[in-house]
DNA sequence: TTGTAAGCGTTATCAC
DNA sequence: GTGATAACGCTTACAA
């Protein structure tokens, strides 16, 4: 712990301070803060010493005015979901951890067509080094033109290649949506409705390519009457719960396109008395709280969205994080998604 | 929308860019970016011209070392819930929108013995003018004691007067769980089951208070074998749930301290074909996502977040919020939770 | 390897 | 009311 000494005068020790208490000039104590290598040992040691002996903490915006650059990194979001959100906060801040950067969060409201002005006030105001887009808004290109403009760095992430390898981080949601389904397909499901993300939102439509390239590899197709619009809202799972399960030939199971719809389909399941899994399979994405607390606890699929978080921000400020930062693994920066299994799932009735 | 130009040499132009094109000197600027009385209507309009047309924007940076100051609050939290946080710093934000704070955010892990080390560096290095304590970290007298000790503001959220009124915004936890309890025993409950939070939180202490006083009011007392205890996990509740649902005479209805634990016992009341709510009510607590998600939607309380939010910047920064900040409201910063009914409630079996 | 001087973009002081 | 000048705490030249 940091001794509690406040320097002359009662207030924060400066550099100067250091620099008295050491017998050295300031721009020694500098080295020593930025870890200069034209250092003697002694020197150094003489001023960790009076470092430590006072207490001193750098002054952020000081160094900031000078290097003419602060150590600011932002996180942009729209709240798609709040675990996503701090699962993904917590990875950023894992990832700089041992360095100088802080990180500035940002909700923004899709919604408003004054988000993009927003954004640039913001950016304008904090100058951060760069930000990191969340899903959806990650997908607004004109966002992305907007950090490119104000020289602020980004980086996205969504569920599929959305920009090049260095300002992307993404999942592989087509080929484990794929995968989920080929599971349903295994137990011998052969009607499968789908209930579909948002209109415009790539990761709706990722969702939905590896839905249809699974049934198309088992020589099926997707009855028009089995797909359901959606919004990724717990209403819209109701509608299509609504829709799908009165259907007189109703589908055995369905893939929802993320977790919160698939509750309510569930709940509408429950209200009609239809017995999950045993009389209806549901798969949903996201891996949100909500998967284990529903009951049945549902099959989903997880992002790895802390790693995510380590690894934009390592793509972020490579420059920043000390040299284990691009030992990280895959230079593509795409990481997949797995699986994961539960109690939603099971056999189609009479089988 | 700002301009685009960059002054002179492409970069961000400065006061001195804005001074020289208003034809005034740099403190003049600097006068008009801080709204000073004494100026003559002609030459703050003059210099809001240049300021518009230069597309200036005060450098952080630069102010926060000439205000020996900063403009950063920080909000702490250990992740109690997803939703409750970001909807906590998005009333933060809704409060700082028009100052010039930022907000750092910054999860802490309760659980580490470095814990309040960890935080002493970051308030050292980043040094916020206050910072906001979010549950179950505002219960820490010791985080208080050195938010006090490095001089940094502090406001503490709570379901109690865990501060006084300068550094605590509370709900009335204790009452509307009565509240709710008391519903519960107007619907002719009588064997009432109680899922209890962890122990040497004050929340959890708040909740069963609340639930012992509505009891009692009743007449009636909390049988033993009734009481289950808990730490607002999940598989608290699934315990809780098989506690409290394999006994001889299993309670008609049953309060968890939050709805995690309600959806837990949730689910096993489902598992073992107990009927909610005809069979079995519940009520939970939080009103998070996963209240609406389960079926059926659990009855709970909400807490007002989002407004603890607002009150939470107003209170630790009203000096920096302008005038409307000080008109809102209840001073004793106690803000009222409400008891919210959906689906899980109903009279118990025979009546 | 270390120190000196100048400057980063803003505000405070105190004259005018 | 407004402006010169000196801070604020640090870094980058460049010199020693």
């Amino acid at each position: 712990m940091a001794a509690q000494n406040k320097g002359p005068g009662g207030k924060q020790p400066t550099i100067n301070d250091v620099a008295a208490l050491a017998g050295v000039s300031k721009k020694t104590v500098s080295r020593v803060i930025n870890r200069s290598e034209f250092l003697t040992d002694k020197t150094r040691a003489a001023v960790e010493k009076a470092i430590e002996q006072l207490g001193f903490v750098p002054n952020p915006q000081a160094r900031a005015l000078a290097f003419r650059r602060n150590f600011l990194i932002a996180l942009l979001h729209d709240n798609p979901n709040a675990q996503t959100v701090l699962n993904f906060q917590r990875g950023v801040l894992d990832a700089i951890k041992d360095s100088d950067l802080a990180l500035l969060v940002r909700p923004v409201d899709r919604g408003s067509d004054k988000m993009l002005e927003d954004v640039r006030t913001f950016l304008e105001k904090q100058r951060p080094i760069g930000a990191m887009l969340l899903p959806p808004i990650s997908e607004n290109d004109d966002l992305a033109a907007l950090c490119e403009d104000l020289g602020v760095r980004y980086v996205r992430i969504g569920s599929a290649r959305i920009d090049d390898a260095k300002h992307c981080i993404s999942s592989n949601d087509r080929e484990v949506v794929a995968e989920a389904v080929r599971g349903l397909l295994a137990f011998g499901h052969r009607r499968i409705g789908f209930v579909r993300g948002p209109v415009g939102f790539r990761s709706a439509a990722e969702r939905e390519e590896g839905f249809r390239e699974a049934l198309a590899q088992a020589g099926l197709e997707l009855a028009a009457e089995l797909y359901a619009p959606g919004n990724y809202r717990y209403t819209a799972g109701i509608e299509a719960g609504e829709a799908l399960l009165s259907l007189s030939a109703p589908p055995t199971a369905v893939f929802c396109s993320n977790d919160e719809m698939a509750a309510g389909l569930m709940s509408v399941a429950h209200s009609k008395g239809i017995k999950v899994p045993g009389e209806l399979s549901i798969i949903g994405f996201d891996d949100s709280p909500t998967a284990t607390h529903i009951w049945p606890a549902l099959s989903t699929v997880r992002w790895p969205i802390r790693e995510m978080g380590i690894r934009a921000a390592q793509t972020l400020v490579p420059d920043f994080l000390g040299p284990g930062a691009k030992a990280a693994g895959d230079e593509s920066n795409v990481l997949a998604s797995t699986f994961v299994e539960r109690q939603s799932v099971a056999a189609p009735p009479g089988r």
